[in-house]
RNA sequence: GCCCCCAUCGUCUAGCGGCUAGGACGUUGGAUUCUCAUUCCAGAAACCGGGGUUCGAUUCCCCGUGGGGGUGCCA
């Protein structure tokens, strides 16, 4: 069989929507899956919409995804140029063709393509064989001289030696102009896989830009992991079965099959991408959760420069099998760089529900003046003799000490967040805690 | 209006003629002499309806219904 040559498609608007990802996404697996090109090819032929911070958003969201291409802008190839825009030559020539062999007529100064108005039959991987009749001659060359969509989507395929179309459900009407077209070039049209949409998660009909998870960009701003996201994507339309769903790209890659995609359309669900990105966050090695944390922090108002790099570091990797996402990193651990604890009213009245807050604040802080060790077993230790002498549940201490030190009841482990923040700190804000506490 | 596609828990899905219909997110309830935005248990939750075919249909066929898409000198 022929080498696989799949392409992406996508039209530059200024954002990179979910569902053009998911499309650029099952290319490129289907590429690594069989050992194919994966082509990107630009569709600016709609006026001057076409510059160049348009592209760039496309270019940068497939490489956040880390979706690489082996043809296209910026790496080249033998089938280019890969911008529409740049290819009008072809075209020319591919219409001539056209012209000459009876299939095209000029109409109102635009040129027609006659159809056949004959059913056609969409070889489709996902669905099998569909049957459409094209009923009207439709225009291929508007009358301002540049060509539409349907003619340069399919010279390109047939100049770039496309294989598999794989594309949005969106087109599959469309298919039946498009075999026309292949039909008059005298070319046997490529197999296509028309995937399922995506739909919003809340509402009718596809997900637009305007909806939460829309854009590709927005993950990357928010600091959401790639490879969470590009996980989730995965699992919209196809299943690794097995009951996976989490598992990595290399793996993804060997199962993947256009076969097995989906036929129905796929509703977007943001908590369900939330967890994923918490279970890459864990799962990440400590290095690259400090870079990215570090990246995360550096546009905080956290001032970590005052910081030496051991502390900052041991905060993080107490804080990473906590977070779930990194956009929340600042506000999680505001408190382990500043002494200005502003404490959550809420939390401290419903603690003080509970237990004798001051009384316990107290036994703790004289107890932990005397101790010797701040590491995790000795504070485990510290607790529960505390808690058995005076005859109390240990999470009293705990409670009462975490807010005192953080102003919040939610956290990291205790211990950890004891030891990390160090005996001096830990004494200083008790006794400031104890000073203008109720 | 016409054409095309689709249909399993709220959501994403497994299932490909015989299953207690499985998993995941979410949700509910517990657990941990450490909170929860962690972790672990447990629970509730689905085969759109009607006809066929068959000994037997979630599974195959048809018709409804519902959802989605297309129907541009947009892509």
């Amino acid at each position: 069989m022929e080498d696989v040559r799949v392409r992406f498609a996508p039209s530059p608007t200024g954002f990179f929507h979910i569902g053009g990802a998911r499309t650029a996404l099952f290319n490129w697996l289907y590429a690594k899956h069989t050992g194919g090109k994966f082509i990107l090819r630009i569709e600016n032929t709609d006026d001057e919409r076409d510059r160049q911070e348009f592209l760039d958003v496309l270019i940068r969201g497939l490489q956040w995804l880390g979706l690489d291409w082996d043809e296209g802008p910026g790496v080249g190839g033998d089938y280019g140029p890969y911008l529409q825009s740049q290819r009008s030559d072809i075209y020319d020539a591919y219409t001539e063709i056209l012209k000459r062999e009876g299939h095209a007529y000029e109409k109102d100064g635009a040129l027609y393509f006659r159809v056949s108005q004959k059913p056609q039959t969409i070889h489709d991987l996902i669905r099998g064989d569909v049957v459409r009749k094209e009923e009207k001659d439709f225009v291929i060359v508007r009358a301002n001289g540049k060509p539409v969509f349907h003619l340069v989507n399919v010279i390109d395929d047939i100049a770039m030696g496309i294989t598999h179309v794989i594309r949005g459900e969106d087109h599959l009407s469309n298919a039946s102009k498009h075999v026309e077209l292949f039909n008059a070039f005298g070319v046997a049209p490529p197999l296509f896989a028309h995937i399922p949409l995506i739909l919003k998660s809340h509402g009718s009909g596809k997900m637009s830009k305007r909806d939460t998870g829309a854009l590709i960009e927005n993950y990357a701003a928010d600091h959401f992991i790639p490879a969470a996201v590009r996980n989730y994507l995965c699992l919209l339309g196809w299943s690794p079965k097995e009951d996976r769903e989490i598992l990595p790209i290399g793996e993804i890659i060997r199962l993947f099959n256009i076969r097995d995609v989906n036929k129905n359309n796929a509703r977007f669900d943001e908590k369900k991408m939330a967890f994923f990105n918490g279970e890459y966050l864990k799962a990440l090695p400590f290095a690259e959760f400090f870079d990215r944390s570090m990246a995360v922090l550096a546009d905080s108002a956290i001032a970590l420069e005052k910081f030496d790099g051991a502390y900052v570091s041991s905060v993080l990797e107490l804080c990473q099998e906590k977070l779930r996402s990194l956009v929340e990193l600042p506000n999680f651990v505001d408190y382990f760089f500043s002494e200005s604890i502003s404490y959550d009213r809420e939390a401290l009245a419903k603690l003080q529900l509970k237990c004798a807050v001051r009384q316990r604040l107290g036994e703790f802080r004289d107890a932990f003046a005397a101790a010797s060790g701040v590491d995790d077993a000795s504070i485990e230790n510290l607790v529960r003799d505390l808690a058995n002498a005076n005859c109390v549940n240990g999470g009293e201490y705990i409670h009462s000490v975490r807010f005192a030190v953080s102003g919040r009841n939610v956290g990291p482990s205790f211990f950890g967040l004891v030891r990390v923040l160090g005996r001096e700190r830990v004494l200083a804000r008790l006794g400031n805690f104890l000073a203008q506490c109720p």
